[in-house]
DNA sequence: AAAACTCGCAACCGCCTAAAT
DNA sequence: TATTTAGGCGGTTGCGAGTTT
């Protein structure tokens, strides 16, 4: 099997990229990367294309890993994390661009709450999807919300709020865009992050069911940090407790997301949750919203039908305790 | 128009663990 | 058994691009 595919790092477009950076032997280089025979200066900073290209071409001969074998016989003069780490975020074929769907955002919500900063764990239930990818995600834009609101991101409160309108809302979306489907096998017990990503489709599920299957197999799975109560609290089985009710009306529509299928055993169970009520008036996304293409979903934004303003400003009013106002977008009007 | 600021993300750092010696 | 090496992971940094002032 060879890899012929050639991407080229948004880097490459820039004119201005920054300059590749010689180093000598020493000089600041990952502690135990250095072999006695290594002598030469080693590149660091971004890769240009002709690296990336000696990168492809040497794993289309040899394959994966061996990576500091590689970076010495390669003729590249990077170490041979620097190589993994080219290869994996951004040179394997599988990885996935653009922007992240909100089937993948809740997924991320969700497993996040479960495991806290389990990225490689998390990106192994996202095929495609990079570890530092799902990382920068929740830093740029999970934390963002938490810093703005002056709380914690670990904190109940925050988690609370998440739960109860950035959830909700990405199912909204996520109801709506049932094109998007996902390549992975229901048993996940398993899974590798191998098999997630190269099995061919055994069943289609959501992302949502593939991760109450998850959670049935709980007795497999270590648990999450003890300081992380860093899971969302079980949404109430007595609506009463519930910053709004089991069914209110939002400009004119019935949400009912919470109605059927949660309880204290099933927290998670999104897969579960009727969304006809939403679905009936939600926006429909064509394919253009997400990009017909798989792997490239930079046509859709992931903030058109939520801004961060507006998530902010609930986020906001729940975190004060003011009357919550959930704005719907209707694409009919 | 330009300076200041913010954002997104690729790449690096350093710690940890498992495998090899 | 102790030490060394390689690979993996989460945290952090720094830069280019975009936006705001």
């Amino acid at each position: 099997m060879a890899y012929i595919t050639w991407k080229l790092s948004p880097l490459h477009h820039s004119a201005s990229s920054r300059l590749p950076v010689t180093l000598a032997p020493g000089m600041s280089e990952t502690r135990g990367s250095h072999s006695k025979h290594e002598d030469m200066a080693l590149n660091r900073g971004p890769w240009t294309v002709e690296e990336d290209k000696l990168l492809t071409h040497y794993i289309a001969y040899h394959g994966e890993g061996r990576w500091n074998l590689l970076a010495r016989c390669s003729g590249l003069k990077r170490t041979g994390k620097s190589c993994r780490l080219r290869w994996l975020n951004y040179l394997k074929p599988d990885v996935r661009r653009g922007n992240l769907t909100p089937e993948e955002q809740l997924l991320i919500l969700e497993l996040h709450s479960k495991w806290g900063n389990r990225w490689s764990r998390i990106a192994q239930h996202l095929p495609g999807r990079t570890d530092n990818e799902i990382k920068n995600y929740w830093r740029t834009r999970v934390q963002k919300q938490a810093r703005q609101l002056k709380v914690d991101a670990n904190s109940s409160k925050f988690r609370d709020a998440v739960r109860c309108y950035w959830m909700p809302r990405l199912l909204q979306k996520f109801g709506s865009s049932q094109t998007m489907q996902y390549s992975v096998e229901a048993n996940t017990n398993t899974t590798t992050s191998d098999q997630v990503q190269h099995r061919p489709c055994q069943e289609t599920i959501s992302p949502s069911m593939q991760y109450c299957q998850l959670g049935s197999s709980s007795s497999h799975e270590p648990q999450p940090p003890e300081n992380l109560s860093a899971v969302f609290p079980p949404l109430p089985v007595n609506m009463s407790e519930f910053p709004w009710r089991a069914s209110d009306e939002i400009h004119g529509v019935a949400f009912n997301l919470f109605s059927s299928g949660f309880s204290m055993n099933n927290a998670y169970d999104l897969g579960t949750c009727d969304l006809t009520p939403v679905s009936a008036s939600a926006p429909i996304y064509s394919d253009l919203d997400y990009g017909t293409d798989n792997n490239d979903c930079s046509n859709y934004n992931g903030d058109n039908l939520w801004s961060m303003d507006e998530l902010c400003d609930m986020l906001k009013s729940y975190v004060s305790g003011a009357d919550i106002k959930v704005p719907f977008s209707d694409h009919n009007s």
